[in-house]
DNA sequence: TCCCCTTGTCACTCGATAGTGACGGTAGAG
DNA sequence: CTCTACCGTCACTATCGAGTGACAAGGGGA
């Protein structure tokens, strides 16, 4: 109608988005749905994407998937004091940024069973995170040299995505409730405790197991 | 045919889970294929689970889903000696149960992303298993008074949930590979460290966080 | 023996899905 | 002005999904 390509293709992504962001929506999505919540032929979404995996890609591309390492920072300030402080503040952000993200919380879940575009921008973003973070955190402080952290951080992150995306349907995991300000708390202080055990206990000469 | 009610029910209940077990499969399943995949008129699904809800419901009843708290023992035997090691032997062998069932991953998996009788199940059998991992090994041991325990338990609990789940598919996760047995050495090692790290230090009379 | 309940089969409706082909209007290039 | 490439709409096929109603046959109880 408008006769305005890129504007369509906007509305089509957003549509994406929008269904995506309702929980459960990940399992209805299609080309129907898109272009109908897109108010838009389905044509156009072939023509314009060439398709669904097309669309997936676009959509991983362009939309705000994933939160950096800063945003991380900006949720919980990340002190330089000492290493365990600092990573137990990274994964404490790097959580309440995902529980704002219902989008990303839905393709985390979807991630979980099929394996798409999306979920490749996922695996992607996630290793972008890492490298990221290490840059800014290991280059001040030294890791005792008998902890492995990255199977350390990718314990918490795993955690941290479980816990983030089985949260957006309320519910308790483990006798912690998870929509809930206290639950949250104890999980955040848990993870505080993790980190600081693991490195402080190990520094002071225990091997690992 | 064989004019068998029975011996049909478990048909039915063994289609659902080999579809299941087919990875990805929780997507696709429905009426039509369990009905198709038992070699059953699928009117005999509504007739005797009155429905797909129903037969999830006989399914997670009847299936043995979940691993009990001796499964895991036996996959790690248990050290009476010290609480960490108690509880890590205990994670790391619930993380090797799980592996093994791949219906359970699969189940996992879906219910990420939709609530039906298939995840409330899920949720009582952790929350069992929870209950019985407390009075087997807390009884023994005395826990820090500073440590939440049950969050960090969580915490572990949904990593393995989630790295176990991932790991059916593959790949890796922020630089740790799933389905190879050095990065599942790693990920439990990880897990000895922590719980030794976080009992440990806490016991040194240090406050978490 | 006869009857009736159970088991299993078949044939359908109805809706949603993916994907394609054709058509018409519009705007810009020449 | 004219032509053409692009944008959007409509109509269509084919497939698959859930769910239902009717019917044949066997087997046990009265």
């Amino acid at each position: 109608m408008a006769r305005d390509r890129a504007r369509t293709e906007e509305k089509i992504l957003a549509a994406v988005g929008a269904i995506l962001a309702e929980a459960g929506g990940s399992r209805r999505i299609g080309v129907n749905a898109v272009a109908a919540r897109a108010g838009v032929d389905k044509v156009l979404i072939y023509r314009y994407f060439g398709g669904l995996e097309g669309l997936f890609a676009a959509f991983a591309e362009k939309s705000d998937l994933w939160p950096t390492v800063e945003e991380a920072a900006r949720m919980r300030a990340i002190p330089e004091t000492d290493l365990a402080s600092a990573l137990a503040a990274l994964v404490q952000g790097y959580l309440a940024s995902l529980r704002r993200r219902p989008v990303t919380l839905e393709a985390i879940a979807w991630e979980m069973s099929e394996r798409n575009a999306l979920s490749e921008r996922l695996d992607r973003l996630r290793e972008q995170w890492r490298r990221d973070a290490t840059t800014r955190v290991f280059r001040q402080h030294k890791v005792p040299a008998r902890v492995d952290i990255e199977a350390v951080m990718a314990v918490l992150a795993a955690a941290a995505d479980h816990l983030a995306a089985r949260g957006r349907m309320g519910g308790s995991f483990q006798g912690v409730a998870l929509d809930d300000p206290v639950g949250q708390k104890r999980l955040d202080d848990a993870i505080g405790a993790i980190l600081e055990g693991v490195l402080n206990y190990a520094r002071a000469g225990k091997e690992s197991a």
